[in-house]
DNA sequence: CGCGGCTTTGATGTTCATCAAGTAAAGTGG
DNA sequence: CCACTTTACTTGATGAACATCAAAGCCGCG
């Protein structure tokens, strides 16, 4: 075809085969003018809490973590994007501000897509409307699931729990570099620095796993699984 | 119009107007014949754990729970659904099955429409589509901002949180009956029986409430308003 | 009328946050 | 590039908050 080296480059993007699969070129077309890709290093920010709302962003590459300042310096993470995640499902039909922040916690690229346009193709095209309905209804799924997986938890409990959701979720092996901080884990389970400190500590004394700074290698999974589901 | 009485009753429901507001009469027609209103009595099991999704559902009537059953007769309450809330909305485009179970804490009416109508509606009308994205984008995030909240707070700003969420969100008056039992209070808010139980006395030695079995009376609101700030 | 679930209070113990203090690592300005 | 500052990490000691256990009264329901 002619155009299509001019239609752009969403046109070949992983992400389009998985959420824009029911529209087509030409309609892709219509809004990838107004697309942008951004990079974030690691440590920058990608949405203020309080922003105004008026793109629709996506994770192409990296890592990023959506977070609420509550005051008093004290964060909480809601959760932790990865590739073809949607950093604005959830607020950004019913909200004009978001009310959380998005920050790189690896270098990471963005897709920045107006969000006029992708109402304009949710009106358009019934299948892309479905598309972003079922993707949207997954994204909160897993987050309740995920909040009330960890409450149910005491702390060992909880580290168990999310160092196996770095190696297997994440990783997807089990020695990789934590891209959060200590203070990062504490806030994403709820827990204190030092406490997350001190478990990791305990389970390294115990052999479930091994620890060089940032580098973690699970070393008797059947044990933190069991810790996972029992504690 | 002559056929307005053959359309159905969903005609004059003040939910359509709520969600169903870009939807023609003669759209609410094709799909007003599968729909049910079905009645539960206060304690009644709407939607069971592992049950199939086939519907969409919505509270028409009444106040239901939506619960997890983590086993070892262990309950999570995710959340209380009123009038015009959609009890699918959370997973019913992503998932095949409940993962959660919903029961009436008073007597309620659902309504009840098979799921590929309003699935065929989501790809015929785009106005109604964006209504049900904002729509679940809302309630998702009022979820999630609802759990933050609480995990941020001790037990007696949790008992105060949720004693204002029943007399400013649900009642509208500073004397109702509570719609669920002290375990159920528990089960909300992540703490033990005993506590809540505690600590509503506590409450009422204080003067902040009144208590009469299932009947509470809140006599100082700026003090509750403060503990569930400040706590 | 008796049984099971809900409610209440008290006593006890565990878990976890807080405080304190020190080391290591990572940024920052001269 | 090095002194300096700040931020992250670590460990121990202490106390508070909370869960658990136990026992008894209450209420509704078959």
């Amino acid at each position: 075809m002619v155009t299509e080296g001019k239609v752009c480059e969403c046109k070949d993007c992983i992400v389009r085969s998985l959420i824009f699969e029911h529209v087509s070129s030409e309609e892709l077309g219509t809004f990838c003018n107004t697309k942008r890709e951004q990079f974030f290093k690691k440590g920058q920010i990608v949405v203020k809490q309080g922003d105004p709302i008026s793109d629709f962003v996506y994770v192409k590459d990296g890592l990023v973590k959506l977070y609420n300042e509550a005051g008093q310096g004290r964060e909480q993470i809601i959760s932790i994007a990865r590739p073809y995640d949607f950093i604005s499902l959830l607020t950004v039909f019913s909200e004009t501000h978001y009310h959380y922040s998005v920050s790189a916690i690896e270098d990471t690229t963005v897709c920045i897509i107006n969000l006029e346009k992708i109402k304009e193709l949710v009106r358009e095209n019934g299948s892309f409307a479905l598309d972003l309905l079922e993707r949207m209804s997954r994204t909160a799924d897993k987050l309740i699931k995920n909040y009330n997986d960890i409450n149910l938890k005491n702390l060992r409990g909880r580290i168990a729990y999310i160092l196996l959701n770095f190696a297997d979720k994440i990783y997807l092996r089990n020695r990789f570099d934590l891209p959060v901080s200590r203070k990062e884990i504490a806030e994403l389970i709820g827990m204190t620095t030092e406490n997350v400190i001190r478990i990791l500590s305990e389970f390294r004394k115990e052999g479930i796993i091994r620890i060089n700074g940032k580098e973690i290698e699970i070393l008797d999974k059947p044990k933190l699984e069991f810790l996972s589901q029992h504690a």
